[in-house]
DNA sequence: CATATACCCATTGACGCCCATATATTCCCA
DNA sequence: TGGGAATATATGGGCGTCAATGGGTATATG
């Protein structure tokens, strides 16, 4: 499995490790398993990650863009000056930049979600009224759902 | 990581020293580890740097413009005229010419944020209310942020 | 010779690395 | 197939190392 799925719920140590799910460390390349990034996540009160890749892909595609323009420095700005990476040690764990931290609400526990290509992390409580929020919208437009699940191959 | 993420606050000492954060030093190639270009930004009351490899990168990107316009003059004199290197002690400090410190209102902290190929320092508040500001302009067409952010592979 | 800058050493706190344990999971073999 | 052993995961904690910072002294350069 290359995607991260499902949840879990992980202690923050009185050092401010936390655990990424071992799942989850199997989706980052062989290479680079060591190191993610993070950044806040543009619409939710909570943090995003991802593996080290991703951010490579991003930075060639700003690289693309006008070098002189207004929006070159922004989306630079916006994007690199607020993404941190973060080493994971040998037992998986790694630390949530204090910031990031207070930004998503998260005290003594992490709440992971898997979003396929990157991840959320979520203090539990918001983080699991996200979840039903989002699947009492979807489910509003049964229609919508229901294609998009039994949509074939 | 080989390129120039987050943003850090340092303190400039009574000798005028500052640290180039550790990470933005590890994105500098081993071999000139000891020296980085500083030039005044552009657009913005900052000061960019990078390693001196970049230099041809940028020589480039104003190659590119139209040879007679009058961009190419204003570019070409602002950057390479104004590009001054400095030396990187064992410590990892740096001394911020005059010249340039003034035109970026830096005093007793300089802020270092991350641009992907490059970095910039502002006078910290000035450089964290520059990045909620582009963070706004940006916020205002979502769709390309996201865009930016979230396209898979 | 005077000022600026490089080099050396020191301090503090944060972080990485290592080892340890408890629980859960998988695997293997009788 | 049941039970026990080996393995993996989440978590806790000790300790050495490194980053950021401060300061003394040598050296260079005009």
């Amino acid at each position: 499995m290359d995607l991260f799925v499902s949840k879990y719920i992980n202690k923050i140590d009185k050092k401010g490790r936390v655990s990424l799910p071992s799942s989850f460390r199997n989706v980052l390349p062989k290479a680079n398993r060591n190191e993610i990034i993070l950044y806040k996540s543009i619409k939710t009160p909570s943090i995003e990650g991802c593996g080290v890749g991703r951010l490579k892909e991003i930075a060639k595609r700003i690289n693309n863009l006008d070098f002189f323009s207004e929006d070159y420095d922004d989306f630079s700005t916006s994007i690199f000056s607020e993404i941190v990476t973060t080493n994971v040690d040998k037992e998986g764990r790694f630390l949530i930049p204090e910031e990031l931290k207070s930004y998503a609400g998260i005290k003594t526990e992490a709440a992971f979600f898997g979003q396929g290509y990157f991840f959320q992390m979520w203090e539990p409580k918001q983080g699991l009224k996200n979840t039903e929020d989002s699947r009492r919208r979807l489910l509003k437009e049964k229609k919508s759902l229901r294609m998009m699940l039994t949509q074939q191959k």
